[in-house]
DNA sequence: GGCTATTGTTTCGTATACGAAAGGATTCTT
DNA sequence: AAGAATCCTTTCGTATACGAAACAATAGCC
């Protein structure tokens, strides 16, 4: 390899500042960050997660999400609590602002994902979408 | 699209994460993390280029860029300089001690690539630096 | 029951990221 | 040559990211 160009740490560090850049800014007037967008994502799919079931379906870092969860909390997204049965664990769940949003911000999420695609077929798309799966730590 | 795990911001933020992980450990030996790393590289392609001109390689703002060259200058990789023909200018060039670990550092780069890559084909490793370069933003 | 190991979360320190504002220096314009 | 527009860099505020240490609570073991 010649140069750092070729680089796959550099290739996907870049692509994922172009597609992240375009999420974050649709995101913005709803005043959402793509992460915390995936966190209320997450939620909808299974309301109550504890702060650790999140950070294992979305790979993040418990230290990480201690931070968005409170933002989240603070403008009132989410409520966080915790659980009776076993006090270590903090339920958080979806508050009605963020269950009145979904539909719009799963179609900002989609419009990102055509206009970061748009210059690949529908194969490409695909394709991307495997390979991306198949990198390895 | 049914859920956030087929988002291609959330592939190319996972996919980046594992792949900036696997360099930033072979790095940390060194006493680099993969951006500065990278600053080095281009440098070496051509010493004594400017803050802004490292910017536009790497497509990094001018912002965080700051504060990297700020620590690579502190630990004495890279030196600060402002040009004598215009003092808006500042020409950064690498130290020997940067320049003497050279083929050590490509060295983790050319390995990280490779085990970050090592499930895919050799033609699925073109493709996906293909696809990776046409992602818009 | 009490001690210990384990689990879940937060806090701390450091390093990107980036928009916006601020500051210094140069160039343009008239 | 003075003022305006522009260019380059740094600073500030906010948001990830993550290893490690600190903490709380539970579970297991004797």
């Amino acid at each position: 390899m010649e140069s750092y160009e070729d680089c796959i740490v550099f290739l996907l560090a870049k692509a994922y500042q172009k597609a992240h850049g375009n999420l974050k800014k649709r995101l913005l007037p709803h005043g959402l960050t793509p992460i915390q967008y995936l966190i209320i994502e997450s939620l909808r799919e299974e309301d109550g997660l504890s702060a650790g079931d999140i950070g294992k379906r979305l790979v993040l870092d418990n230290a990480t999400l201690s931070g968005v969860l409170e933002r989240l909390a603070e403008r009132e997204w989410i409520t966080k609590e915790t659980d009776p049965n076993d006090k270590r664990l903090l339920r958080v769940s979806l508050t009605g602002k963020a269950k009145a949003l979904e539909e719009e911000l799963t179609e900002e999420r989609d419009r990102a994902n055509e206009e970061i695609l748009r210059s690949l077929s529908m194969e490409e798309k695909v394709l991307l979408k495997r390979l991306l799966r198949d990198v390895r730590a």
